[in-house]
DNA sequence: CTTTGCGTTAACTATTTGGTTAAACCACTT
DNA sequence: AAGTGGTTTAACCAAATAGTTAACGCAAAG
């Protein structure tokens, strides 16, 4: 009765290993199959569809890749110290799962609709709280007279996208797995730096 | 002889669209020929097979998404105007083109070593330019002294991933179609303004 | 008018792939 | 030892999909 859970969860690595590097339409049930050691029949006997499975992945990553960083944001300390932990700590995030953005960005494009429905349960929108914040903070001029908007995407954009453009920016730069696992490593802090630079006043 | 010019031309327009939107794993050969009006069989008349069509589509798309922007890192203007121009230029050609970086970043991650080769043909690596130049400004004092590779990444990560992020970022912020058209509109100064403003002295 | 050859189509084939089934397996109960 | 029920497998099925073929259309050449 304990191997239901543990083929069940091989099931679900296995099937998370291949859905975030091949996606959707390019992952293939016999591929998941494989790389759990089992036979194919198995995913459909614990999960009835390569859709069902498929959806338990997505919802998994979804929730992941928005942070409950909200309690950094709702935290009492200063603005610029929010955004450097806010940086510093979804980029360790994303380091811990580098095709997380891809994989889910992708997959957003691709049925817009169906996220709609899941995505709005998560009604504490990360980028409405934190335009609340930058709101409140050029009005009492601590801060340069920025746009939520693009204050907002700005940060996420820098942290975000290194990731999915990575081959691209290694091969050009020219730098290896640990030059750029080094250069992630300086953005923590570097990131966080280039924003304050900008909007302190 | 020139039906034959209009077909072929026709199958590569609507192979762009059905690739660009469904990537390759996820693109039907029947749906580009139904795009395109035409019998299936065309597709293989012109083109011998979905790999050899993609790669015409996809060697277009890359030769699209490297710009051929180096004109404005080359002219003889303040680095403060080529950051302008480049922000400006980039963003007016993806506001044309909003599918192509997803489609071009999924399909670069999924085949590196392929990407590798034709990638190269392209010698003058835009980032190789563009660092040289950093360097040149910070060592004559004119601006803060950043990381070549950071201040790059950031400024193509805050013009590219709101394209790829347009579907998530305009439900969490509410945005419509026309205030997103809008929004990319003011990115094309606020991006640079964003820059200069954290690396000026 | 007939011939020639490229362009085009409908129908077909081969392969891939998601999904099913019936039997075997195995731990546990009686 | 036989029975029971969840788990696993090999073999199979059906739908989707890339690719092929043989015949047709038709404009230009003869």
């Amino acid at each position: 009765m304990e191997k239901n859970d543990n083929t069940q969860e091989r099931i679900l690595s296995s099937a998370r290993k291949v859905f975030m590097l091949k996606g959707m339409a390019g992952a293939r049930m016999q591929d998941i199959a494989d790389e759990a050691g089992i036979n194919k029949a198995m995913l459909h006997y614990y999960f009835r569809s390569k859709e069902i499975l498929f959806e338990m992945i997505f919802e998994q990553s979804l929730a992941q890749f928005f942070p409950r960083i909200t309690g950094i944001i709702d935290a009492e300390i200063p603005f610029f110290e929010k955004i450097e932990n806010f940086c510093g700590a979804y980029l360790a995030m994303l380091q811990q799962n580098p095709y997380l953005p891809l994989f889910v960005l992708n997959e957003v494009n691709q049925q817009p609709d169906y996220f709609k429905e899941k995505f709005w349960k998560n009604k504490d929108s990360l980028f409405l709280k934190f335009a609340e914040l930058v709101d409140t903070e050029v009005t009492s001029g601590n801060i340069k007279p920025v746009k939520p908007a693009h204050l907002f995407i700005n940060m996420i954009s820098m942290c975000i996208f290194p990731f999915i453009g990575k081959p691209m920016f290694m091969m050009s730069s020219g730098m290896d797995e640990l030059q750029f696992r080094y250069f992630i490593e300086q953005r923590k802090t570097e990131v966080a730096k280039f924003i304050i630079g900008s909007i302190k006043k």
